[in-house]
DNA sequence: GATGGCTCTTGATAAATGTCAATATTTTAC
DNA sequence: GTAAAATATTGACATTTATCAAGAGCCATC
């Protein structure tokens, strides 16, 4: 698994890779089994987490306990909770593994000290935030701008691997609307 | 203008601020008309935007001209187009003044030499992603699992202040929906 | 202070989407 | 391998939201 994150990390920072040995030590790996949590809603997000593979969903449950879905990290990608992670207040969200899945993670306190201590390593933090907010711009005018139908069609063109790996049920929670409304619009392609 | 920024950039870092006075000189004022644009679609962001005073909306238009709005920028907040911004590839948002508006902005070739000389200025940087992707998660959630009363409603708890400044019709468009259903929706609050 | 252009509201209607129920299909667990 | 459970589809209907049209209110400009 860490070989994995080595050189997720190489390709990021080239060749200034100063302390990653270091960096990689802090890095527990975790074997999740299908709709294994490594995040409920309420508890505070301590870790953040690398996916080696699998996919993670991140969601949220109702008042009414339906499930809507912020977002599928697939392999290669980072996630945290990043409201509970920065401010230690409750997660809002859950994070369960849709396939089993690798995930290494890293103590916030780890993650910190080596942000703090590694210039290279903020500024893969940094990187990870920016793709993280340049995807999230995505999705919201996504949902500001085009209906159900469009964004089916969106996601068909920019994240077609999901729709491989992931159920219809899935799917219908991600583009935030109901699963016949989903079966429905697949009629309509 | 420039003494508002950097009450904002200590009240970020505290007391380390070495190389804040270089940092600032950098920032050229802009002094902005209601409707006056800081960036079109299809245009580079070649800068960074620091707002003094005013409102920024930050919109696209889609095929038939209606506008979408993903957010509203108040004084004393960030602003970039990030895609554009770090990848050089053309602005699928404008960014247009709905108030008359003091804004400060800094050049991309500056705001990189900056965060690579000054870590205190890449740590300012990464608070600002930080911030503005965690208000992205919240603002996605909320797509994906509120109807647009509960959106409004939310809307009303958590950016009052919006009510105060901007049309119905801006507020529509920041809530996805039509100005007529928007409304509607005041009428069973 | 009139004029023209926006914005806001209201009504009528259409389109999109949700809910509920029944059935078929697939997956999971033993 | 089979039974049970979860998922996917389909139909009927309800609700939400959009669109179009008309009129009222507001405000910028001359």
């Amino acid at each position: 698994m860490h070989q994995v994150l080595e050189q997720h990390i190489r390709a990021k920072l080239g060749t200034d890779t100063a302390g990653l040995e270091e960096v990689i030590s802090y890095f527990q790996p975790l074997e999740l089994k299908r709709n294994d949590y490594l995040l409920r809603e309420g508890e505070l997000c301590r870790s953040c987490y690398f996916i080696v593979n699998g996919v993670i969903q991140v969601f949220t449950i109702d008042a009414v306990g339906n499930e809507t879905t912020r977002d599928f990290i697939l392999e290669e990608h980072w996630l945290m909770e990043i409201n509970s992670f920065l401010q230690q207040v409750p997660s809002k969200e859950f994070f369960r593994a849709a396939e089993p899945s690798q995930v290494l993670c890293i103590s916030r306190e780890h993650f910190m000290d080596l942000s703090a201590r590694f210039p290279q390593f903020e500024k893969m933090y940094r990187q990870i935030l920016e793709l993280s907010y340049a995807n999230s711009v995505y999705r919201i005018n996504s949902f500001v701008s085009m209906d159900a139908l469009e964004r089916l069609r969106w996601m068909m063109d920019h994240q077609p691997k999901l729709f491989t790996r992931l159920s219809s049920k899935m799917i219908a929670s991600y583009l935030g609307i109901s699963p016949e409304t989903y079966t429905r619009l697949k009629g309509k392609l």
